[in-house]
DNA sequence: GAAGGTCGTTTGTCAGGACAAAGTATTGAC
DNA sequence: GTCAATACTTTGTCCTGACAAACGACCTTC
């Protein structure tokens, strides 16, 4: 029985280019990725098996099996031993990158605006040094910017960047994320701790936040560290919690 | 130069067993692993190059490839051509499995103690089935606890569970944990997608949880999946946000 | 008719080899 | 002394081949 997987999706032969410098895997996970989510391999459906797939599309079974356990790792595919492989559900699919604020109302169509209230280099007080996993009296840039989102202001953020990770420039602070800065500087967070609670606004806080005094806070501390350990990014924010939540997505 | 990497890990020899069920690539990274966590090969530090460390150990070099990518996605090591594989800091590790609320109280000592408020067997409402993509009307349990720890009322707990992924007795909820009971039924939670966000308490809800009119509460709503892409668990939780706070790694 | 064994299918594991690409260190020229 | 080219080390990619283990379906037997 080699014709095709029941009730499963065929996958259309796949132009692969083996001069180009994006491994042959990766070109394959790519277009099996793109297949799936244009609908054309049906979710819930089985794949081929692997060996009919590599045979099909001209590469060998290892490197079959590398694009297909990239997809599983991103929770499109599941493969289970003597059945085959099924396409999941959407939902359960892996975000590409830790997001942030800015990124967040940016895609959601808000337009962020930032204001930057304080921003001065000095030695990391002892907490942050600590969390940062940095020597205690390194040099950081520290920042308190508020965001406004639609007009109206939504969050004050407190942020901590060492400055042997990346010189923040303060006018690049105003036009750009935080997250989009260090990303550009080839400095990508990649893992991070966070502490959300919540607490009622001080009247400092509410008149800032054009809120009144005792309306509920979400808090939020973080520290963000990239693939080789080391610690990139430290931030204290409170949010409106009547105009903000966050949404985020786990994985094991 | 095949001596030792300057001031870097020396693998000691393990042993390994040909018959037991366990791969050989997975025997291999754990005693890598314990050797990290026991300090033995030293944070920071160089692990020798993999052609050398399958030798020695008496592995093919993809076998030995395959135990050090294993840990590269955990987070414990990092690789870079040319360079070497790096033993990261702990603090980006990342953690085992999904957290739940009894599982954290019990693991820092505070006894959580529950009751169950409601509990009944029924069609789901439409916004669960969606959330948890099963049919309309499907069957599920659906439940109100309410969590103490060290004695005082913590949270206020409503969830569902699809009937057709577990049975859940009444009983069992008083004595663990939701997530203990999932995953002792095979049925591994996976992925979760959390929304956090804060609001005042009703008058209701702070005479429940023994708070005053308009404290600070900590909201949480869940669906949870299994690898699968089941959806196994759907949960709307209230939280004193004066005792409680969420804690969560992210991870890429 | 039900229980159990057998067989084919499919994924999982492991080996060995070859070449490419990136980064570091050394060497050489100016 | 400084800069550029070169050699070496190390990981990344890709291939072929082989056997083992899990699962489902079929068949046989009682």
């Amino acid at each position: 029985m080699s014709e095709r997987t029941v009730g499963g999706g065929f996958v259309p032969d796949v132009a692969l280019d083996r001069t180009s410098p994006v491994p042959l895997y990766f070109q394959v996970a790519t277009r099996l990725q793109q297949l799936i989510e244009a609908g054309e391999l049906p979710v819930g459906g089985k794949l081929e098996n692997e060996i009919d797939l590599a045979e099909r599309l001209g590469v060998s079974r290892p490197t079959m099996r590398r694009a297909i356990q990239y997809l599983v790792e991103r929770g499109m595919l599941v493969r289970r031993r003597g059945v085959g492989t099924e396409i999941v559900h959407p939902k359960v699919r892996r975000p590409v990158e830790l997001s942030s604020l800015y990124d967040d109302l940016a895609k959601t169509g808000q337009q962020p605006r930032t204001e930057i209230r304080s921003f001065e280099v000095g030695p990391a007080p002892d907490h942050i040094a600590e969390a940062l996993g940095i020597p205690e009296g390194a040099e950081i840039t520290w920042f308190e910017r508020l965001r406004y989102a639609g007009g109206e202001p939504l969050a004050i953020m407190q942020n901590a960047v060492p400055v042997a990770v990346l010189a923040i420039d303060r006018d690049d602070l105003v036009s750009n994320g935080l997250y989009e800065l260090l990303r550009a500087a080839g400095c990508v967070p990649r893992m991070a701790n966070q502490v959300v609670g919540a607490r009622t606004a001080s009247a400092g806080e509410a008149r800032v936040l054009g809120e009144s005094r005792g309306a509920p806070l979400l808090t939020m501390t973080r520290t963000a560290w990239d693939a080789a350990g080391r610690g990139v990014e430290y931030g204290s924010h409170i949010y409106r919690a009547d105009r903000y939540s966050f949404e985020l997505t786990l994985t094991i």
